[in-house]
DNA sequence: GGTCCGTATTGACAGTGTCAAGTCAATGGT
DNA sequence: ACCATTGACTTGACACTGTCAATACGGACC
């Protein structure tokens, strides 16, 4: 653990992460290279290893944050709306997921891509992935009055997945130019697919 | 329209664009690299830019076919259901939907990647994006008995683009091996959410 | 035959991720 | 007090990438 220091110079660790949530940020993917890190904390190009075994490891790093601070929200959403009904329960998760998405694009989008940094080989960012998961199955138990499938937590989760996908690098995102329109207009359709869903459970409780 | 040769011995434009197909298939964007597609094609690196500019345009190409396959799809699927019930429209959509994410993944994939290929900047692409959505917008109006609003459209676009998205990048695909099991699970969360739609709407006619 | 043009080649450049040594200061043991 | 070790960092190199520039070839047309 080599990345203490708080109060004392920021460790060359913590710098490399701030520049390469920046160049994330910025730029995307492509903008985040190991070189211009180093460059940008005013080291030469090889100091970063020291730190980071390559490139994957601090993408993982971004990603893993990511993740927790996802499931934080998510957790928060569930806690807080246990006590409300059905659609304010459906309403808070999808705020939580939605505005992380909207709030952190680029660590969003690099979150679900395998290829760029395979979460499941770093136990601290699939670990909080879990935990995401494990609030989206709460979620279910709650709506759906303690009925639980796969399959149902997986439409829920694709719901919020789908729209924010869709918000950040599909049709939506080119028209909806602001944070506030984006968000408005998300929240519009989750409020249709809340809508549904309850008046759809209570159409057929026992099916 | 160097592109031509139809029986005649295959183009480098056509040798490029198929050898780029099985790189993208087989080891992700990552694999797929202007001098690999070249030295597999058995012409020299700079070759391939006598057909195109520059390797987006390579992408753009096969993401343009993606799109049009797309749409296809959907048309295809919004044509044969009209005469059916509303389930059956839902069902339909989602097993063209999710049939060519689950059949074309490493396309898929690339097609909602502004940061890779900006689809907006090829006209093909867009024309093709375009007419998926409007057969989106048609299933809309045939599933919501004429009504019509964008978010509507998105949570029924979010609802199958999600369920894509996951089980290609995200926590559904590492415990989904097989394509039937996929292709299993995902009609079973679509049939959930067409379940609950169809209900929903019955419930509340006038809202 | 000579010219033009599209196709392909060769060579170079800047940039990348990463391996292998080397430098240098602080630390800890004897 | 000396010395060995360790860690952080630098320097230099390698293979690879996308792309620009200049060059050669080969057929079509006048």
């Amino acid at each position: 653990m080599a990345s203490a220091s708080p109060g004392g110079p920021p460790t060359l660790r913590a710098r490399v992460l701030e520049t390469s949530r920046e160049l994330l940020a910025s730029g995307g993917l492509a903008a985040l290279s190991m070189r211009e890190v180093a460059r940008r904390a005013g080291v030469t190009h090889q100091a970063p290893y020291h730190h980071f075994p390559d490139k994957e490891s601090i993408v993982a790093e971004l990603v893993t944050e990511g993740f927790e601070e996802l499931a934080r929200r998510m957790t928060c959403a569930n806690d807080a709306a246990a006590t409300g009904g059905k659609p304010e329960v459906l309403r808070r998760a999808a705020e939580a997921y939605l505005g992380f998405a909207l709030e952190h694009p680029a660590v969003f989008r690099v979150m679900f891509r395998p290829e760029l940094c395979d979460a499941a080989r770093y136990p601290r960012a699939l670990a909080a992935a879990e935990r995401a998961r494990a609030e989206c199955e709460r979620l279910v138990r709650i709506v759906h009055d303690g009925r639980f499938s796969q399959a149902l937590a997986s439409m829920h989760w694709a719901h919020v997945h789908g729209l924010a996908c869709l918000v950040l690098d599909g049709p939506l995102g080119a028209e909806l130019p602001t944070e506030e329109t984006r968000r408005a207009h998300l929240m519009e359709a989750s409020a249709h697919f809340a809508a549904l869903v309850v008046a759809g459970i209570g159409a057929e409780p026992s099916a």
